[in-house]
DNA sequence: TGTACATCAGTGAACGCGCGTTCACTGATGTAC
DNA sequence: TGTACATCAGTGAACGCGCGTTCACTGATGTAC
């Protein structure tokens, strides 16, 4: 890729951007798009947006900090992924056939933001609430509604808990075989991901929501 | 760490190394589990053994190769550890919660090598045949045990697969969520990472074998 | 047994690269009076 | 309404770093005669 193809293109550019620190953010998720998680640093971020490599330093602490604010994007569109594929579900078992769905979709439509989002490189969420805060309310999807009043004790909950656990780490573990290239959808019977995460998952959630006995 | 920590400290220096080729391997996966995958350069491997930046030209194509090596060794090392899990499994289902602990127990004990054999660093496997040939033995081992003829016709082989691909999803998941510090045990009813497994796989496989209804 | 020589494993200097970060600075903005 | 000034977003040169890889080379090895 030519490497001036980060130069921003505007006509006149003004001295103060105005909106740098969500430019960066999105910048950075294009790159992350366009040319994988090997190519984001904070130098070609600053160049995809036009401005000189030390102005990310106004608004983020260092690339770890910038890093943090993408992945925060990148798990409130997971979220949203998921949410989407619950609409019109009604029982239980749909609601996690769609969250199944959502989440393995997301990540092969952004695999690199999913790769970094669940990588090394941010270590601790503890010095990123705003982090924390979207990869939570995004795990928390997968705990039943607590509407129905199935899980009343603790027993039930550790149930549930495990529960939550199996079907994330499911669908965690075939996000990941997928876009890794260690899984190809064609040697589990010619499917496309989607079926073949509907036939995993439904294994899975047979056995959770208990309809099978 | 000092920078100098690398360098052998024989006493005299062979000015042919001998076994230049497996000493770079295993300083790899030395360096790998000391200092993860981020310290995994050519020019540190080389300093370990004690060798010139470019003596490895001498056995590897270029680094993607040594990379390549190490892994083969990972998958192989990764098939030792679940094959020692299943020692005395009789059922089928104890076999497949054996094969899920040695999985996960590898993971957590090699987190590293672990890592470097699924990331995106090792493009494709076809340029590296004994990394192709052990990477699949080790995928198979999740493969029914043929000698039980349950599965003969065509659908029931598909049935197979997908039951493959979900046992190994599910593990690889979690194994995943659980090195990358996103799952933790005591979250999950204060179990270890262990009795976790034993919880989230007997689910799984329930439905696979049948054996709850 | 001794020697010539091809082979090849390893050396060491050098290359260009892109990176994250620092520093002293400057230009634009907006507010107080 | 006009001006002084504090604030702060962004500049650009420079830093030291470690990397993968190239190149021409040299020292050791083992084989043929």
């Amino acid at each position: 890729m030519d490497r001036n193809s980060d130069l921003k293109n505007s006509k006149h550019q003004e001295y103060h951007h105005g909106h740098l620190r969500k430019a960066l953010v999105n910048a950075a998720l294009n790159l992350l798009k366009e040319e994988g998680i090997q190519s984001l640093s904070l130098r070609r971020v600053a160049r995809r947006v036009g401005v000189s490599p030390t102005a990310p330093y106004s608004h983020f602490k260092d690339k770890t900090s910038l890093l943090a604010a993408v992945a925060t994007e990148g798990y409130l569109a997971m979220s949203k992924f998921m949410e989407l594929e619950t609409i019109g579900a009604i029982t239980e078992k749909e609601r996690l056939l769609g969250l199944a769905k959502g989440y393995v979709n997301f990540a092969i439509e952004e695999k690199s933001l999913f790769q970094l989002m669940f990588s090394i490189e941010i270590g601790s969420f503890d010095q990123f609430p705003d982090l924390e805060k979207a990869a939570r309310y995004c795990q928390d999807l997968f705990l039943y509604d607590s509407s129905e009043d199935y899980y009343e004790n603790e027993i039930q909950q550790t149930t549930q808990a495990i529960g939550v656990l199996a079907i994330w780490s499911l669908v965690h573990g075939l996000a990941t075989l997928l876009i890794d290239g260690k899984a190809d959808p064609k040697s589990f019977g010619g499917k496309d991901h989607e079926s073949l995460v509907e036939a995993v998952a439904s294994l899975l959630i047979l056995a959770e929501t208990g309809d099978s006995c």
